[in-house]
DNA sequence: GTATGTGCAAAGACTTTGCTTTGGA
DNA sequence: TCCAAAGCAAAGTCTTTGCACATAC
C-alpha cells in the first residue's frame, strides 16, 4: 500500500477509486505537473475523473501537508509530492528553455537564510527559493 | 521629471495623463501594490482611469524591466518599481501576519545562488527568494 | 444508512483583448 | 494628421462551488 494512501487513510479520507488514481499518479510523477497535467495523467486510467475532483484532492493534500503547491512564475500551479526525509528544505531551478525544473538543495544555504531572517526579527514558517535560467553551451 | 517618466518617453511612449499618474503612484508606493490597489490609488487623482491602462501600463513597464512583477504566493501579481542600483537583487520577507513585505539583500546570498546555479550547468537569467514567516515575539 | 465524495456546469477572481473613440507628437 | 492609447465590455484562463447523485465505511 502507498505511504500516500496511507495517509489518507490516517487522515480519515474515504479511499475513492478517483482518489487512489490521483495518488497513483502523483506518486509516480517524478516532474512538478499542473492540476491539468495530474487530471490527464489520471484520466488516461480512468477516463471520467473530472477536473474539479483532481482540483479537491490536491486542495485537501496539500491541506494535510502531503503535497506542496508551487507558483513557479507561471499562471497556474503546480504540485509535487512532499517528501518525508526533506526537511532539509529543496528548491528549484526552471530551464526557461525547456520549463524543467531541478531540485536543489543546500545546508549553508538554508543556514544562510535563517541567519538573515533572525537578524530581522522573524520567525520563518516556509520559504521559497526559485532559480531561472539555462544551460550554459559549451 | 520623474525618472519613470523619463524612460518611458525614451522608450517612445506617449506620455497621457492617464500614464502619469500610474507612474506617479508607482514611484510614491513603497509597498508592493497589486493592480487593482494601483488602479485605487490612481483612481483618487483621476477617477476616469480603467483597470485596462492599468494592467497594459504595467505590462509594458515591466517589459521594458521598469517595474517587477511578483507572485507572493497570493492569487493575483503584485508590482514594485525597479530601482537602478538595484544590480544587487534584493529578496522578500512576507510577513503572514501582517502581509507586510520587507525586503532584505545579502551578498553572500548572491555568490551562494551563483555557486549553485553554475554547479549544475545553468547561468542565472532571474532568481526570487521569498521567506514566509512572523515577528518572534519577545 | 449516512456523511463524504463526485461530476457537471455555473460562478468567481484575475487578466487579456477587440473595438470604437480619444488624444499626443 | 495619424498612430498609439484609453475606456468599456466581452472573452479567457485558472480555480472554486452548488447541487443532485453515487459510494465508502
Amino acid at each position: 500500500m502507498s505511504k500516500l494512501l496511507l495517509k489518507c487513510a490516517e487522515a480519515g479520507l474515504k479511499m475513492t477509486d478517483q482518489r487512489k488514481v490521483i495518488l497513483k499518479v502523483l506518486e509516480e510523477s517524478g516532474d512538478h505537473p499542473s492540476v491539468d497535467t495530474v487530471c490527464d495523467r489520471a484520466k488516461r486510467i480512468d477516463a471520467s475523473i473530472s477536473i474539479a475532483t483532481v482540483y479537491r484532492t490536491l486542495g485537501l493534500l496539500a491541506e494535510l501537508g502531503l503535497v506542496v503547491k508551487h507558483d513557479f512564475g507561471g499562471t497556474y500551479a503546480r504540485f509535487e509530492v512532499k517528501e518525508e526525509h526533506d526537511h532539509e528544505h529543496h528548491h528549484h531551478l526552471i530551464d526557461t528553455e525547456t520549463g524543467q525544473v531541478i531540485e536543489f538543495q543546500s545546508d549553508e544555504l538554508e543556514q544562510h537564510i535563517h541567519k538573515i531572517a533572525e537578524g530581522l526579527g522573524y520567525k520563518i514558517i516556509d520559504h521559497t527559493f526559485e532559480i531561472f535560467g539555462h544551460k550554459i553551451k559549451k
